[in-house]
DNA sequence: CAGGTTTGGTATATCGTTGCACCATGCCCG
DNA sequence: CGGGCATGGTGCAACGATATACCAAACCTG
């Protein structure tokens, strides 16, 4: 394989007999240029195999039509969701959606978000790792890249922001289970102390006193279908009386309910489930899952458009968008047993 | 929020008092500058929290410490493993990978393979969608992109590779099967003729000949639980001679196991399941998945050093790198039942 | 103390584009 | 036929960094 040197604008030019400025023009379809000479150009532009180095072009122009996705973990597939709907929103507006996976480690976030910004992207759609010191928003607003945190927040004021009601939607779930008339409801999923988390479990504390059930019971589990099974099998042993899990998430309760069938128990006849997130696998799972729905893809398409609206408009005062999760009844949850 | 203008070399040389050059080396901790004057320009970065822009850095310089991604589907999880193999080394060796997702269209990869080579990547890593036209390996190429493709071939000789011994994996694990006793054996998943499945299909299909077990029943579907769930239902339905099968992933086979213990069938008793890929979910899943192990993240970090050799010695002839998966015998597969 | 070397720093060209000012034509029209 | 104005192009200075050649002063060294 030779090693072939990159072809310039130069080359081109060259190339169809005309000045660089001209080819410029004509590749771009700007200015005023005869068709006559822009088939030319495109001409020997095809045979060069020339492609446009945006880096220069983005440097003289100011411009820059890279989009930066620092996200949490990929293979989580509400994210995953997430990110095809903002990645179909963007596309269609010319910009290119890459996706930085910084795995909930706050060093790799880091890294990352310097990477970033070395790079001079177009813009930033951000999932703050939970230990995010505060230095790194600070160097965001520094460098006036528009930004868009998602889910949970940073710094207050300091970026837009697109979130969940969540503790609204763990009101409601929780709620739910009550009138089922449950009255040993667990609160099964996430660790650490994370924003998100809190409101969740917050809102779940809420609708439990609304009932008169006390004080939660928090039973915590990394993220994950194997890790939301196992935390499930040992809350099962542990507080038998439990008849009513809210899961911090789709996997999780996904997970629990593989707990219960191997326990030999029926999700939504014997220990009711609700699951948070509304990813595709939780409609097509058996049981079918009870979930607060967000709609993923549908809240990637609204990140995105925020992040468009504040490239467009710079200056403008910073906003928080807040969407409600809905409600989705299935089959893992029912009236309580007996 | 102010629209704060970014930082410049030339901002904090001045504040330094120091000339551009100068500047520029102390940050680099190039050329010969003098600790006193290095630690000036140092704090006059860091008040300014000044970050070089690469993008004028590396045209000067003709590097770019950035690697591309292409990938079929993030949302796999096979996929999500070997990313982080890959991340893991490359950021260590000082590089940022960014993670483009074509989700199995042509048309995307083709979008973001062009933004790849516009945006001068320094390196690429690619999984070619199944119906990649032939232009863009040349162009690639025309640009002398360091690339390396993964799982599935593009144009022979044109990348290096890295890749798996698939006829030979499938030939193993399906003669695994038939020692146990199964002569009904069907292989599950995979949709369209990509090499990789083809490859799949027909060391399957030998190791069946090998047995005189006649010719193979493929059963496509999509990747993943759900689908892998359904197809082994209706496989269950149409062909209930069947006692194993052989999946083309781990998600699939997880999916076929649902499948056979929602109809009130054990797997590794009833039917046997054999997964390909090894992900984590395969070991932890119950019951654990026999399963042939080409150790995802591993196979990431191969790939990745791979890429780093292409890097730094870019004219020397391309290799192909094939990895054996290895037989990982769980508690899905067991002796033809009776 | 002349001549060479080391040390610390600066001026300037350059990477591959685009934006803008400018310049030839040719043409219309009073 | 000369002034105004499209039309079609060109030339040159940016964008923000780095590499290289170069220079001034300080430091040996015999």
């Amino acid at each position: 394989m030779p090693v072939s040197k990159k072809p310039k604008l130069e080359t081109v030019a060259r190339r169809a007999g005309v000045s660089l400025s001209t080819a410029s023009q004509a590749l771009r379809g700007a200015g005023r240029i005869s068709e006559r000479t822009r088939e030319r150009v495109l001409k020997a532009a095809g045979e060069l195999h020339y492609v446009p180095d945006s880096r220069a072009a983005d440097m003289r122009s100011g411009q820059n039509r890279e989009i930066g996705f620092v996200i949490n973990r990929i293979s989580n597939p509400f994210n995953a969701e997430v990110i095809s709907g903002v990645s179909d929103l963007l596309e269609a507006e010319g910009y290119l959606v890459s996706i930085l996976d910084a795995r909930d480690d706050p060093r790799r976030q880091q890294r990352h978000l310097e990477s970033f910004i070395r790079n001079g992207r177009g813009g930033l759609l951000w999932v703050p790792a939970d230990e995010t010191p505060s230095e790194l928003p600070s160097l965001l607003q520094a460098h006036g890249t528009p930004t868009v945190t998602f889910l949970r927040r940073s710094t207050a004021g300091a970026f837009d922001h697109v979130g969940i009601r969540n503790a609204e939607a763990t009101q409601i779930a929780t709620d739910h289970l009550a009138q089922l008339g449950h009255r040993h409801i667990a609160y099964l999923g996430g660790t650490g102390s994370n924003q998100v988390r809190r409101d969740r479990i917050s809102g779940h504390a809420a609708a439990l006193e609304g009932h008169g059930l006390g004080q939660p019971l928090v039973w915590p589990c990394e993220d994950g279908r194997m890790a939301g099974r196992d935390a499930m099998a040992q809350l099962l042993d542990a507080r038998p009386e439990t008849t009513a899990v809210m899961c911090n998430g789709d996997m999780v309760a996904l997970g629990a309910c593989l707990a219960l069938a191997q326990a030999g128990l029926v999700p939504g006849r014997d220990v009711s489930v609700v699951g948070f997130d509304g990813i595709r696998e939780a409609a097509m799972a058996a049981p079918a899952l009870t979930t607060m729905e967000v709609s993923p893809y549908e809240l990637g398409q609204g990140l995105a458009r925020v992040l468009l609206e504040r490239i467009r408009s710079p200056s403008r005062p910073t906003a928080v968008t807040e969407v409600s999760a809905k409600l989705v009844i299935r089959d893992s949850t029912g009236p309580i047993p007996g």
